[in-house]
DNA sequence: CTTGGGGTTGGAAACGTTTCCAGTTACAGT
DNA sequence: ACTGTAACTGGAAACGTTTCCAACCCCAAG
């Protein structure tokens, strides 16, 4: 007695009804009876039906379904994300197949073709800095795709809709807030100069002194590679190299956990001795003694537009009015002031 | 002109062969001449074509993709949880649906729905404290499940594989710990007792002190709700209403987060006055000033042991040896002993 | 009594794939 | 040259759904 799953001709038999009618019903379209939509149901209940997605996709064309792809789901910023567009996704009913790249641009492209045979509606994507030829191949199979946090150069990605944040802004944030304490040499710890994010954020980091007026000094800038290895010894190389900085900004989380590391191993107090702040506020950064000073971005928001903006794509199959994406949307930083911050201690 | 998605038929047409045929090249099966696998893989790469999943998800009668049902992605642990199974999915070749239940029974149920219809292969699930009515139905419709971090209860779930941590004994590692450093007055600040974790953690604490011949003070142990604001309250209320304790035992993340907070608000210092120990290590933990001794769990590993495990699940279609789960997988945890305990204050 | 129309209904096609089965070909052995 | 076999190939069915279209019934209007 083995039982094959129940279609919707098993239901229609039972309901004495042919499969036109049974989907009627279900799908709540066409005009049906009374009599006969309540003995559909019944049969339905009875047998405990349940309509399959793939039938009604391959028929409709279209899965209901969209990719997400992040370089790590461990990553706070990358789960807050997640969690976002989740809590789109879901109140719109669709599902979320999730994917992590784990920063790999050949992982990354494999899969993108994997979303793509799943035949999703679109792709939300962290993307790596790798080239973007399978964005350009995605989108030429017709879905639509949607960038977070930083939008990927090269030709196949030009009008593809994203959500970033001002980091610009965030970083020229705390940068003038540490030289607002009166603090002259600061410390910069950047992530990889070969991550979009890692350049801009330096960049922006070098352009705000300059604006005020503090001397340059490249000694004070060093970059580590993503990983925590890298970014401890960079912290350590940092302020050790240079016993004359009084405040140090870290370039996101992973460096500000060094910055934090470091300095308690080199017995600096915090803020006392040095300064520390960070991009990116996770949620050990209240936690942490003192509490830590950090630039926050919205990344359940960021989440939460980018599957608005995803399912409403101009690139959409169907609709005529491509859009392009026009302008990126751009979401607002904000510097938390906590603890971790002070003026300058006169000596060192 | 505008471009239908490429299909199995157009290659076949392009290449001017069968359908069968291209069909039969781009699966590897049955034998094909080299010619016209040539010409066949040829024509695919010249009109781009990517086969659909749900064509062949119909046929075959599986979609290779599984759901994975956690509270909340934003949360450690299950965030470590999701990458496990996506490891263990992506080394398999399978995708991952991940929802969210945020705790609410009838949202679980209607994810668990939704992936019904999806067809996936099988559901790993953290599951709520809800009734299991769900599981069963989605095990009467043949897919398999697996439970992590703790079964659930009830006629649905009776031999549902599941991959669990030996919580009572992390639990008696930390009062161990603690009545070893010469504490007698512990408190316990405990999940809520509506779950199965809060329960047993709870229930863990008191027999371990019980062993240990510690004179037990139901004064001493608090619960909390799961939000973040009762786990403060619950925290506060301790430490005030008994500032005779010398150690502190919080039975989550949260709750230790609680601990930390209220600590540092009341001016004790850690551990010269009180010592903190957590169940749960998480990032932060390392980061505290000074950094908390917890119990470690591994998520990770739990997640990809579950997902190994549903992949071979007796309950799946066509496995006649119904192995029935059998004796859930129970993995170890340890004790990572850190800065934040040490002998209790003389006096207080 | 005939006609027309609206409300219901079911058959059948279509979606894109895999696979069975039968048909074709080529070639070696007689 | 004939047969047998093996390799290769293509048509068609099947998977579960939705939807078009034709058919049906019933009743009101002419």
């Amino acid at each position: 007695m083995t039982s094959r799953p129940i279609t919707i001709k098993d239901v229609a038999a039972a309901a004495g009804v042919g499969v036109a009618t049974v989907s009627r019903v279900l799908s709540g379209s066409g005009s049906v009876s009374p009599r006969t939509r309540e003995r559909v149901l019944a049969a339905a209940r009875e047998l405990d039906y349940r309509p399959s997605a793939l039938g009604r996709s391959l028929k409709l064309q279209r899965t209901g379904g969209i990719g997400l792809l992040i370089p790590d789901v461990t990553d706070p910023f990358c789960a807050e994300l997640v969690a976002g567009v989740l809590a789109c996704a879901s109140s719109l009913g669709q599902h979320v197949i999730v994917d992590a790249s784990l920063g790999d641009p050949a992982r990354e492209a494999e899969i993108v073709d994997r979303l793509v045979e799943q035949r999703v509606e679109g792709i939300i994507a962290l993307p790596t800095r790798g080239d973007a030829a399978h964005w350009a191949a995605a989108r030429r199979v017709g879905l639509s795709v949607a960038f977070v946090d930083h939008a990927v150069g090269g030709s196949g990605a030009v009008g593809v809709p994203a959500v970033l944040t001002d980091d610009r802004a965030g970083v020229r944030a705390a940068v003038e807030y540490l030289v607002g304490l009166g603090h002259r040499r600061i410390g910069f710890l950047g992530g990889p100069a070969a991550t979009p994010t890692g350049r801009l954020r330096a960049d922006a980091f070098t352009e705000a002194l300059a604006d005020l007026s503090v001397t340059p000094d490249a000694g004070l800038l060093v970059r580590a590679r993503s990983s925590r290895d890298s970014a401890y010894a960079a912290a350590a190389s940092l302020f050790q190299r240079r016993a004359d900085l009084t405040a140090v900004l870290a370039g996101n989380h992973i460096l500000g956990e060094a910055a934090v590391l470091v300095a308690r191993e080199f017995d600096l107090r915090v803020p006392a001795d040095v300064s520390i702040a960070m991009i990116e506020d996770v949620a050990w950064a209240e936690l942490c003694d003192p509490p830590l000073t950090a630039v926050a971005r919205p990344a359940r928001d960021m989440g939460y537009r980018a599957c608005e903006l995803l399912l409403r794509d101009p690139n959409r199959p169907g609709d005529r009015t491509r859009r392009e994406g026009g302008r990126p949307v751009m979401l607002p930083t904000e510097l938390i002031v906590r603890g971790s911050c002070g003026p300058p201690a006169r000596t060192r």
